[in-house]
DNA sequence: AACAAATCGTTGCAGATGCAACGATATTGA
DNA sequence: TCAATATCGTTGCATCTGCAACGATTTGTT
């Protein structure tokens, strides 16, 4: 067995070379790191959410929420409010400016992604859709 | 445009997912990082390999392959080696323990990763075989 | 031969990360 | 009521990581 016909390691391969693709725009668009364009993600398509949802909808503990909601807090991309009902929780808004950079930036990445989609067949990309979303079903619950 | 519907974000979860179900495997078993256990993969599978191979085929770069290395002599499963011909290089091969450990939890990690690809129809498996192999292709090059 | 440039591996350092401990707040139960 | 317990976010700390700089070695040039 060779380890580039092992299939993990070919998943891993793949993803890291996919997502670091997509981290060259928001790095150097905006100097956002992966977490944090999550979150802008996010946030840009909700109201508002505590870090318990951003934790939940990011896969990130609460630790990397904390932090990377920090670090969009010091660019002035979202804001930080702690509601009086219960002042242990954090919810989180976008700012305007978060909301306006997410808008400029959002179809740039999505434009990355579908150019190297769009580089295979449609045939692969179906079945690559379609093997992700059963992968995320088994992999997740285990 | 959901967070949970972007293909990037798709595929990074399955692929984190998928991979840390398998660092279970041998973290707990040997106390090996992914990447030591790239670099074991490949040395058990070969008389010897230098630096720049393990780099080349593992997608680390000489630093972490250094690093990952250094460990891997320091639990006694790879040794190192000078040739003469050129001594900036170094070689590196398995020891017998090496080999040993490494038989003995490929079996594991192998059956890890079919568990949850057998939990998968084998329609879906096969998409998702084709898809990553049509993926590695373009993203590899970009 | 001798010096400049290139190659390779390692190290130092600044920043990132994961984990446990902590402080603040809220909830529970006696 | 009030003390014990649980929840939530942040911080400290040890470790890891990426990048540039470095020393050792080899190659290329004159």
């Amino acid at each position: 067995m060779q380890l580039d016909s092992f299939f993990p390691y070919r998943l891993a391969v793949a993803s890291e070379a996919f997502s670091r693709n997509l981290t060259d725009v928001y790095e150097r668009e905006l100097g956002l790191s992966r977490e944090e364009w999550r979150l802008l993600f996010l946030l840009a398509n909700a109201e508002s959410m505590t870090s318990l949802d951003l934790a939940r909808r990011t896969t990130l503990d609460k630790v990397q929420v904390s932090r990377a909601a920090k670090r969009l807090g010091e660019k002035g991309l979202i804001v930080r409010e702690i509601p009086d009902e219960d002042r242990r929780i954090r919810v989180y808004r976008c700012t305007t400016e978060g909301f306006r950079q997410f808008r400029h930036l959002q179809p740039k990445v999505q434009e990355r992604a579908n150019r190297m989609l769009n580089a295979m067949s449609p045939e692969d990309r179906e079945a690559l859709e379609q093997g992700i979303s059963a992968l995320l079903k088994v992999a997740k619950s285990d």
